[in-house]
DNA sequence: ATGAAAGCGCTAACAG
DNA sequence: CTGTTAGCGCTTTCAT
């Protein structure tokens, strides 16, 4: 009941007050069958009595193991957004998840790296993880690769290129771009154009599938560069639109958060979707399915690939050089185009 | 640009090679201003030739600071969902920004708090972390209870009760609840129900609230109990409404993913809202404004929810014991009421 | 089955 | 201004 002696914070306190060495209290908590049954217990017992927990830090010191993955956010292009992106915050929740389920703890990070060119590697050689996540490759596909080189653990979220080094986890861009602008087109649009930044790499695979089918097909597209950050987008946007509506009868947006900011605005001035403006997205987040009219998109697997970015991840503590996973896209046709 | 030498791992390597000693490096590096300006630079030129990055485990245990803030989702009432669920994980993307401004790690851990009675206590004493921002009270108000009596850097996320020791920051839910259930009346409904599980806190104080104001104007409001996790959601309202919809003309959703749910729901059962069935939500997510119709809810700032967690947490680092923070909710009249 | 001892890599108090 | 020293709290040989 009372509890007036000196707080036990350590495993030396705990060792006095069991009459046994520090060494004794480390392998009985740790398991180790090497000790004596009933020592043990009686190691436990007064480790819950007081209350005791072993300080993480000292241990992970000295194991040089640390339990932790690391998940960085990279903000190449768009400062602001994109931590608060849906997308990307979806995928978390999910590697969150995964992660937990096998025991590891996540450490997440959100770097600038046009801020700090060392971002990758200061995070992967703190000392404070294991290995590492990526979450979407920026415009920093090259910072990247070469880490790739020195670094087994990392897996990263985005876009398979040819060739590349670094183990990527993510939906065949370019391919979901080439169904995008099939539909648009299948659809009756004859001009288009493609509202995002193309310097990320996955939207610029995006773009490009979608510019292989228009340019097959005899139809224009044009890129349009649109930031993320949720007051620009809107802006951007509706300035695009002011100008050039006529131009054009088919959007490819980059992603379905930029569709949604697009569906607004086309809203806000009237144009009658699908019947004089086509849209499509990229994702599926949940909600495409309720916005007015629906929106048509490209799904994305998120759960799929949090799964094989963690599996990968942990093949990899395992020394084992993995190969990259592409996951097929659908495209889910709704009521935009 | 030969690079055979051993790599230099430790400080004490590199103040060998530096011609100091390994406290000399140790100053330099922290920017210390004791040390001559020009050791520092070369022991700072040094570091970068050979690529020395000093192990912040080390650092953090020997300080007793590691510069981490812990932010843990308990999920006590449902499992799965919630660490998905997009209000939770739009904050967690606001927190990581403020944290991440404030020169913060952060360290993301979900737990279930029904399989771990201990999950609080075992984080904040893992040594791992300075502080710790519990995101939900799920169903686990007591035990949040106990730990802030003995643990002052703790910032939740949840309702606000009378005398309560723990500081939390929120919207005044039942309020909130009061306003909900008002709109809901004005716009002519007589027959009320609350879809949400009434166990966390949080949604108990929204139906509250909306009780409080169906039984001033003499009209009838039933809680319904509604799971969070995606697949769930979705039959469970089918099932109710196909049972009920006859018996109500106006449902309160205790958040906006399960008035997004029911939304579908209604429209896949060609119940026109609002005429028939009028419809209002609680968060006002981004997306709240695109449905069809646009949802009528009840704004919660997360923004300044999250900038308010991390302002209170750091002056409790700094020994302050703050007041909580109660957000004023405000109504968004769209077209579901 | 347990104890003693030697660090993991860094920082800070204390001298000089 | 810099070197020396003594740990932070834990794990793991190496003995016994």
């Amino acid at each position: 009941m009372s509890d007036l002696q000196k707080p036990v914070r350590t495993i030396a306190d705990l060792a006095k007050i069991a009459g046994v060495s520090a060494g004794t209290v480390s392998r009985a908590l740790a398991g180790n069958s090497l000790v004596n049954a009933k020592t043990r217990k009686k190691i436990e017992q007064l480790a819950r009595e007081h209350d005791f927990r072993p300080n993480q830090m000292a241990s992970k010191l000295r194991r040089q193991k640390t339990g932790v993955i690391g998940v960085i956010i990279p903000l190449g292009h768009d400062r602001h957004q994109q931590i608060s992106d849906t997308f990307f915050m979806t995928l978390l929740g999910h590697l969150a998840d995964e992660l937990t389920e096998k025991g590891y703890d996540l450490m997440l990070r959100r770097v600038i790296p046009q801020q700090d060119e060392d971002w990758l590697d200061r995070f992967i050689r703190s000392g404070m993880i294991d290995g590492v996540l990526v979450i979407g490759q920026s415009n920093q596909f090259d910072r990247i690769e070469e880490i790739a080189d020195g670094y087994l653990p990392m897996v990263v979220w985005g876009n398979h290129q040819e060739g590349q080094r670094h183990c990527v986890v993510g939906a065949d861009n370019r391919l979901g771009g080439r169904m995008a602008a099939e539909r648009l087109i299948t659809a009756g649009a004859k001009r288009l154009a493609f509202l995002g930044d193309t310097g990320p790499f996955e939207f610029a695979a995006r773009f490009a599938g979608a510019r292989d089918v228009a340019d097959r097909m005899g139809v224009g597209i044009e890129p349009v560069s649109v930031h993320l950050s949720p007051d620009q987008t809107g802006r951007e946007i509706a300035t695009f639109l002011a100008e050039r509506r006529d131009e054009i009868d088919g959007i490819f947006a980059a992603s379905d958060t930029i569709a949604f900011a697009c569906l607004r605005e086309l809203q806000r001035m009237n144009v009658p979707v699908p019947q004089q403006m086509k849209l499509i997205g990229f994702d599926d987040l949940p909600i495409a399915a309720q916005t007015i009219p629906p929106l048509t998109t490209i799904h994305q697997d998120i759960s799929a690939g949090a799964h094989g970015m963690v599996d990968l991840l942990l093949r990899r503590l395992d020394k084992e050089d993995t190969e990259s996973l592409v996951l097929p896209p659908r495209l889910v046709i709704r009521g935009t185009a």
